[in-house]
DNA sequence: TCGATAAAGTTTCCTTGTCAACTTGTTTGC
DNA sequence: GCAAACAAGTTGACAAGGAAACTTTATCGA
């Protein structure tokens, strides 16, 4: 018995290994639509609500303010969203989708639909609800949870 | 019932936030020791092996050739790793840990021992091994698997 | 045998994210 | 009412990895 664990033991390892592995793939697929993984999130995310400030973003998607606003700028540039300006605030705005944007978000989900489905799918049924219920539970204790606005 | 399948239904998606969040949180851990992530991970697949070759390694972390590259010339700066010429064959070399490199390794794995710990041990134990079966069975798939050498 | 092809690594360029400093604007406490 | 503290975003410096071009060396096939 050996000091030193195996690396394989660690789950985080794992984790990492997988994640990277489906994320790359996933990446090269939403690339044929003009967007990245982050963008795709981003667009996703906006879908939901009509306007959301960055900040409050930031919270939501798990990035820095700072990944954010550089994610929001290549956004805008490819015209997917809208920036407004907050009257009460100045130093404040809200993002929301363009319409281009809004027009996106079904054909990427189906994109992440089926990339799901690819790699998941093979998985016997109970299995996949369980690693999805316990991610789940993982996010939650790191406060990772999609919380509803308001 | 929606056209666009909510987010949260992608397992791929919170298998990036909660493995993005965990990276994240053991990478500031590690880097008390100097290291990333990826320096541990190098350092730990070179712990197993006298040498191994570049490529090799960067088939067994699923990376690149170059950036296995950059990552050597850190660590080689670091004085962690050693880079051997192959007298059989001018363009290829080989890396093995220098003593330093050696030491280190322990006290790394017991870093990542306990992140590991303070992450999944809060699961329950058959949730937990699930867990583990699950991503190694994922990995497997996707030909991520730590090959024995030779 | 020697030209074409392939393999091992390196390097350049590009993307993307964090961190921390900074700017601008708002709120608070006295 | 105003200075100090705080909040929202932006920016710049930096880190790290991928893709593809490139260099050098080996191997293969006619």
């Amino acid at each position: 018995m050996s000091a030193v664990s195996d690396l394989g033991d660690h789950i985080g390892y794992w984790l990492r290994m997988v994640s990277n592995a489906i994320s790359h793939d996933f990446a090269q697929k939403v690339a044929a639509e003009g967007v990245t993984v982050a963008e795709w999130a981003f667009l996703r995310a906006l879908y939901d609500v009509e306007s959301i400030a960055p900040s409050a973003l930031a919270d939501r998607m798990g990035m820095t303010k700072g990944a954010i606003s550089k994610l929001a700028d290549r956004l805008l540039e490819k015209l997917l969203v809208l920036r407004t300006d907050n009257p009460d605030d100045k130093r404040a705005h809200s993002l929301s989708l363009s319409p281009a944007g809004r027009e996106k978000v079904p054909v990427l989900a189906q994109i992440a639909d089926r990339n799901d489905a690819d790699y998941f799918s093979t998985l016997p049924t109970a299995e996949r609800e369980a690693l999805r219920q316990t991610l789940r539970t993982l996010a939650d204790k790191r406060g990772l949870s999609i919380i509803p606005i308001d």
